[in-house]
DNA sequence: GTCTATAAGCGGATAGAC
DNA sequence: GTCTATCCGCTTATAGAC
């Protein structure tokens, strides 16, 4: 499933120029709703991000809820990967840091995407409210399985899977969601490598260990 | 500082029922700006929600700008409230756990105003960059000290205390932000008193703790 | 203080030429 | 496929009576 459903048929791009002006759509719609969301977004405004006219835009995406839908459809396989990535087989240590590191760099180098989903998700998912009760809940309840397994083997500590799964989102994603705030409180922005490493060090350093001496 | 600076004056409440006028309106308008955001709120969905016309709500706030500056304004303070009440005098762990507490009573009681200041923080803060850069860049540069503190005289791991922050806003203000993608993938709201009471402790076990067995 | 009426402008969407 | 011109509804804000 790389497309979400579409309600009304929309022209099936043919040709290379067709397919990357719808490309360049995308992009430029991406970057407007997630920084002025839904309602804050015009159309001229991303008519005009990715060069042509406002009744050309339309010729690609029928609505400007067709197209907001499309920019959802497109990031959201990149937004379920690294769960999907979390390996039973693994070590609890390695597959929890691994999995923090890869939502950290998600949240650095698709910050985007990231704001998009929490604009969306803020507002209630009236739009992606059936991927959440879905996919989402679906490969949630694999992951928890694989978390208690490892909790019934000794190897984690007795934590509630769907608190730690909670954590790990809200900890990775508060980098790219609030980086405003981050970067006016401590200065620091995940596109510094630096910044970066110490944040993932600290991250899962704090999930793993936890914040009172061993 | 109580109120945040206003451009344009505007009436003084002088009797009784202007000042109720003027407190429904401002809850009319938290739900609003909360669920919709600023630009998927009308003015007329502000007024039905308080009882009164388009035009007599404009009489209380000359304009819809300044109408969601004053809603911002007095949901400031119990946002920053928790934070100040961290206390270096207790014992760390103790301290910690009942920030965690507070921060989650927060979400539970105040999910409206969470969500309206990650909304607004999402989009780049602009009408709250100020705040972020003085007062609560401020505060936590204190309480950066006293987490420091703690780490010295070894009560607490060596963790990036920044980063201890972040974590700790991140996961309990997780619970009222994406409160539907929570509910859709556990099942769980902070406003059944069993839910938040391991939300609770799950949350304050996983920072303190941590998730790996000690 | 509160209302009805209305001005003024923006924004989504379509018509239709090229 | 792409454009110019335009329609039309919605929204902020004001005028002015009560």
């Amino acid at each position: 499933m790389t497309q979400s459903p579409r309600t009304q048929p929309r022209p099936v791009r043919k040709t290379r120029a067709g397919e990357a002006n719808e490309s360049r759509i995308l992009d430029a719609a991406l970057g407007a709703f997630a920084e002025r969301g839904f309602h804050g977004t015009s159309l001229a405004d991303v008519a005009s991000a990715a060069g042509l006219s406002k009744p050309n835009l339309l010729y690609y995406f029928r609505s400007k809820e067709a197209l907001y839908v499309a920019v959802l459809g497109r990031t959201l396989e990149a937004w379920l990967d690294p769960l999907r990535a979390l390996d039973a087989a693994r070590d609890p240590r390695e597959a929890l840091a691994e999995y923090v590191a890869r939502k950290l760099a998600l949240s650095r180098d698709a910050p985007l995407a990231s704001r998009l989903f929490a604009t969306e998700i803020l507002q209630g998912a009236p739009r992606l409210m059936a991927v959440l009760e879905g996919d989402l809940a679906d490969l949630v309840a694999s992951k928890t399985a694989v978390i208690r397994r490892w909790i019934a083997d000794g190897r984690l500590a007795p934590v509630d899977p769907h608190h730690l799964i909670f954590a790990i989102w809200a900890t990775t994603q508060h980098y790219a969601d609030f980086a405003v705030q981050v970067r006016a409180v401590s200065g620091g922005d995940l596109s510094d490598p630096e910044f970066h490493a110490e944040t993932v060090a600290a991250v899962t350093r704090m999930l793993l260990e936890g914040a009172l001496p061993r």
